[in-house]
DNA sequence: GCCAGTACTTGCCCAGAAGGAAAGTAGCGA
DNA sequence: TCGCTACTTTCCTTCTGGGCAAGTACTGGC
């Protein structure tokens, strides 16, 4: 059973975070990202790996001036995944409305 | 910044999935909780234990006929807590819908 | 052409969390 | 008093994330 739609990805909070952020944005700074998630280099680094490698995340390197710089695009699937992870949290959420129909047993006593 | 709202206790599918399970139910015994959840009895009672803690699950220990019992159930801040995690989580996706309001740059050439 | 600098990326290591197995504990029946 | 049930706690292993430091790619300067 437990919450087969919930995405592992999405239930980590830094990635949640960089998520969300990249969700209200188009193509953000990687270093934009990683000051306002407040992650080092490296650990965002990371993070964007394990979220590219599915497809949330595209990554778009460039240049501005002469130095180089990373853009971080959250793609089609990106918005369709945290989507689907929340609504899969809202699901849960309305069971908790309708408290008391599912399960019945003896009451404890005191 | 990232994700104040989220409740760390909720991040985690397993207590997640206690919570959403006690959500639908009151006074839900431990063994059927360990068995939906799909956890050994330790590894089920080391998370109530987490959960009992800040008051999200009341444990109730009583008999049936002469078997020993243990009683789960989630307490109006339970309750609460699942709900405003999920809510934080809804604000997160509405960001999504209104993408590209909040930050823009140099925009990457290729 | 070589060294330095920027902007990440990768490797290495450590800390924290979770789960299982097994030993421990509490209350009841024989 | 012993055994049994139903958890609890302890011990151990595994996994994941983060930081630091070294590495890489590319550009600028001398």
């Amino acid at each position: 059973m437990a919450t087969p739609d919930l995405d592992p990805l999405l239930l980590d909070p830094t990635r949640l975070s960089i998520v969300a952020l990249l969700a209200s944005t188009e193509w953000a700074e990687f270093r934009w990202v990683r000051d306002l998630v407040g992650l080092s280099d490296s650990a965002l680094s990371k993070q964007i790996t394990n979220l590219a490698n599915p497809g949330y995340v595209e990554v778009k390197k460039g240049y501005v001036g002469k130095r180089p710089r990373t853009w971080l695009n959250l793609s089609d699937s990106g918005h369709q995944a945290l989507r689907a992870h929340v609504a899969a949290l809202n699901q849960i959420v309305e069971q908790s409305q309708r408290a008391g129909s599912t399960h019945r047993a003896e009451e404890p006593s005191a």
